[in-house]
RNA sequence: GGAAGGUUAGCUCAGCUGGGAGAGCGCUCGCUUGACGUGCGAAAGGUCGCAGGUUCGAUCCCUGUACCUUCCACCA
């Protein structure tokens, strides 16, 4: 491989070559292998038919990011991959694809309606797995799993057998929700609750036998009217309570219902007086079956009024009620119309307001299963980072309703129950059951409905590895080590694989739950297709490269937090991998025809070189363990303070006065050469899981004898490298630079114009730490000659000083002085200190901060007080000579 | 009604177990310095929402409060 590199990084052509040379060489695949720890982590599966947002980008590369550090430490790491059949939105768009052509799904019937369903999952299946690897996403693609796969619905007919044998899966008549658009039900989780205005229509119930008196009750849904059974009242309503047991006459429809008297009715609210329609509202379903009423379904599925509804069959559900506010006014029974915001349960694939209805569906009890998931988080055994989301978590679990598991849909897993066809009875089992067990008929058909994706996606984490079967990678890579998702799918997804898999496996599915928040854009609106809002990923990728988005996400927002997305922070992001190109092809250009060795003993190295490898080591402890920590964005920013800051910014600055110098001191550039190499190749390993691309094309060409980063050991801290005294005299420089270019800039010294740098030590010890790294002032600090000596001698009195804590410096800028200018700007300094040390007096002559204060914090405090003294001394004696 | 989170520099946000407030972007000034102007150097800019409390000491802990966001529940 060529050593030339191009003057700015340019992520395209790269990020695809290396990321076909990863897969070639197998890097992604994880197999059972006894010698090494397993880390799993189980991709959450995103549609099959979808496309990549923002949101799986960030998920994806939180993992990328634990799964690439744990590979580099050692660890076999797995992360399996997969997609989701997604059963909603994949039959909508493939009904919508078969509409387009003219082709109604239930003309065709089930099996010619899955045949195009396949044919569209075949078509785009492959979509989103491309995006993701565009991403740069290590999973084992190896093993890419898909919820309908012929192991994964394996999976889901034992479970579902299972649990049915079990007692905890039953088929039951219940109040359900309906979506009239996806003409399926859903589970509560998929219902959305929003706020919309509408009105709260007065309506006069006559009382039968009585003349002139009416029973006034409010409803904002006037169209289930139809399918009232009853008008309840509180037991303790005074108002009221001579009407219980009477019978009212229900309009428009001739029907008689009785007043009835029930705890569930709130005297304060509306006029006290409910309509009890059981077969449209979860409440009044519940009020129905405690008195027996009877249950009037009044709608069809496609929220039309039914045959139940007289004259008003056929009508929709709003134009109905539009219709018979309209029949109530003229009969004299609406008595006034109020506006009410109320909330409005909506389905969350679609949009459409759902309808409570009562339908034959399958459902699973949860209570018992509920109990293990909280057990199991309560006992600390399973683990949510942050941890608060574990609030969420349990309050749904702790509240959990059974669960409605079946759909009225046919992409998906066909329910495994059969319907015996002259009895009725019900067979579940793996196939079609030759005899009636009960009346000896050999004659089923199969349930029609299918069930809940998420009930397939509840046994992801281990039905991608091979169970029910007792499979060596059930054995090694099971339980997986941590989960990550987004808050907002705690609710359908975590739980279920929690109950599901201490249910199935009898362990916990994850040690911990990583959770992040939503990417909004950069007014913190959701993303969303209708604002149309959303940025693509893909594009961001073509754009600035998978490395400037990876690190974008990661960086400037807390776990669990949202974020928003700007696209100036990902130019930012792409300025630091150039950044980092551009000092690595420094390095290459000053390596170029030299063989650099490891020099015999590093503690013999120059302070700068000690203090860059002592960092470097300190970063490596410290970005260690913060991913441990999963603190992804501490460790990154952290990666990227030292290598811009220290490593380019002061470093590379401090070397390049050595290669300068190559033909005259080999030796020394040598040293400068090999410091410069391998303190980059290790920040290059630490930035390896947040930037896979950029460090792996420098990585290989900086050493071209290696194969690749990704396989590279994670570095670890090293307590030989740690070298407190060069970090000292090189903070110590860093102090008198900062001063110098402090005060170049404020007297407008020229850019061209050097100086000779007198340092006056004050001690015989600070004078050699800045002896010995006085080289480096010459390009730090445009010096055209470093003189460190301890007392005054040979100064010019009208020298510019720069005090610092173990010294002063000075600069012969004589034509530039401007003496007042001078004096004033000494003053101030002296006024600063003068305030430090009033502050440090402050606190030290405090008896109580004396003696209930750590003794570290105590001895820091006179420390920092003697440092000050002495630094207002000598710009004590500054002022003195030059007035 | 219940719960969680937020309130820090002009903007967007970090800030781990309490001990002198940080970043990115923006703004000002100066730089065609031989890796990089996707850059370098120097600055300006914050009583860390408000009020109490605990503490020698609070952006950090506790209580209350205001405003914002989100989730859950209810809404006839």
């Amino acid at each position: 491989m060529s050593r030339e590199l191009a003057k700015t990084y340019d992520p395209k052509g790269i990020e695809e070559r290396l990321y076909e040379k990863w897969m070639k060489n197998g890097y992604f695949h994880a197999k059972v292998n006894p010698d090494k720890k397993p880390f799993t982590i189980v991709m959450p599966p995103p549609n099959v038919t979808g496309q990549l947002h923002m949101g799986h980008a960030l998920d994806n590369t939180m993992q990328d990011i634990l799964i690439r550090f744990k590979r580099m430490q050692g660890y076999e790491a797995l992360w399996q991959p997969g997609t989701d059949h997604a059963a909603i939105a994949t039959e909508v768009k493939v009904i919508e694809k078969l509409r387009s052509e003219g082709i109604d799904k239930n003309e065709i019937g089930r099996e010619a309606f899955l045949k195009h369903a396949w044919a569209w999952k075949e078509e785009y299946g492959g979509r989103i797995i491309n995006q993701l690897k565009k991403l740069g996403a290590s999973a084992d693609w190896d093993r890419e799993r898909f919820t309908m796969d012929e192991g994964c619905s394996r999976a889901v007919n034992d479970v579902f057998i299972k649990l049915y044998n079990k007692g905890y899966i039953y088929k039951g008549s219940r109040i359900i929700n309906w979506c009239p658009v996806c003409q399926t039900s859903i589970s509560d989780a998929e219902v959305e609750h929003e706020d919309q205005d509408g009105f709260f229509w007065h309506i006069n119930y006559p009382i039968v036998g009585e003349e002139g008196r009416f029973v006034e009750i409010a409803t904002t849904r006037p169209e289930t009217l139809l399918g009232d059974t009853a008008v309840a009242v509180n037991p303790k309503d005074e108002r009221y309570k001579d009407l219980v047991g009477k019978m009212l006459e229900l309009p428009l429809t001739g029907r008689q219902i009785p007043v009835i008297a029930d705890e569930y009715v709130d005297k304060e609210f509306g006029t006290g007086c409910v309509k009890i329609t059981p077969a449209h509202d979860p409440n009044d379903f519940e009020v129905g079956r405690r008195h027996n009423l009877e249950e009037i379904n009044i709608l069809n599925d496609d929220a039309t009024i039914n045959e139940k509804g007289g004259k008003y069959a056929g009508m929709d559900r709003y134009e109905a009620r539009k219709v018979m506010v309209e029949d109530l006014k003229e009969m004299g029974l609406l008595v006034k119309v109020v506006p009410h915001s109320h909330s409005v349960g909506t389905h969350d694939r679609c949009g459409t307001t759902v309808e409570p209805m009562i339908k034959p569906q399958w459902f699973v009890r949860m209570h018992e299963m509920a109990q293990e998931a909280i057990k199991v988080v309560k006992n600390g055994e399973m683990k949510f980072v942050p941890e608060r989301f574990d609030k969420p978590y349990l309050n749904w679990l702790e509240n959990i309703r059974d669960w409605c598991i079946s759909r009225q849909l046919w992409w998906g897993h066909r329910i495994p129950a059969y319907y015996c066809d002259e009895c009725g009875e019900i067979v579940v089992g793996k196939e079609t059951p030759a005899v009636c067990p009960k009346c000896g008929c050999t004659h089923f058909h199969q349930d029609e409905d299918s069930l809940d994706t998420w009930f397939s996606s509840a046994l992801w984490p281990f039905s991608t590895l091979g169970w029910p079967d007792d499979t060596p990678e059930m054995n090694y890579f099971y339980p997986t080590d941590v989960l990550v998702t987004g808050y907002d799918i705690i609710t359908f997804w975590v739980i279920r694989m929690v109950f599901s898999a201490l249910e199935q496996t009898g362990k916990i599915p994850f040690h911990h739950v990583l959770i992040h928040g939503l990417v909004r854009d950069s007014l913190g609106r959701k993303m969303s297709k209708s604002l149309g809002n959303g940025i693509d990923p893909l594009e961001v990728i073509d754009r600035y490269g998978a490395d400037a988005l990876r690190l974008t996400l990661m960086t400037g927002n807390a776990p669990g937090n949202d974020m928003r997305f700007y696209w100036e922070r990902v130019e930012a992001s792409r300025n630091f991998a150039n950044k980092i190109w551009n000092a690595s092809r420094f390095i290459l250009m000053n390596l170029e025809g030299k063989e650099i060795e490891k020099p015999a003993d590093l503690s013999a190295l120059c302070p700068e070189d000690r203090w860059i490898l002592s960092r470097i080591n300190t970063v490596t402890r410290e970005v260690t363990e913060n991913m441990d920590k999963y603190e992804l964005g501490i460790a990154v920013s952290k990666i990227y303070d030292f290598l811009w800051d220290e490593f380019c910014d002061w470093y590379i600055e401090i070397a390049k006065v050595r290669l300068w110098k190559a033909d005259e001191d080999p030796k020394a550039s040598g040293e400068a050469l090999w410091t410069l190499r391998t303190v980059l190749t290790q920040a290059l390993k630490l930035l390896h899981p947040f930037m896979p691309f950029v460090t792996e094309e420098i990585y290989c060409t900086l050493l071209p004898e290696e194969e690749s980063i990704m396989i590279a050991p994670w570095p670890e801290y090293d307590e030989a490298l740690c070298f407190a005294d060069a970090e000292s005299a090189v903070s110590c420089m860093q102090e008198v630079v900062r001063g110098i270019r402090n005060t170049r800039t404020q007297m407008q010294v020229p850019q061209g114009r050097k100086t000779h740098v007198y340092i006056v030590a004050g001690s015989a010890e600070a004078a050699e730490q800045y002896r010995s790294c006085a080289r480096s002032f010459v390009n730090l600090a445009s010096a055209s000659g470093i003189y460190v000596q301890e007392t005054r001698e040979g100064i010019g009195e009208d020298a510019v000083s720069i005090v610092v804590s173990n010294a002063v410096a000075f600069l012969p800028l004589e034509d530039l002085v401007d003496k007042a200018k001078e004096l004033e700007r000494l003053s101030k300094e002296k006024e600063r200190l003068a305030k430090e040390i009033s502050r440090c007096e402050g606190m030290l002559n405090n008896p109580n901060f004396v003696n209930k204060a750590p003794a570290a914090k105590v001895d820091a405090e006179k420390e920092k007080l003697a440092k000050y003294k002495e630094m207002a001394e000598k710009v004590e004696t500054q002022l003195k000579n030059l007035a």
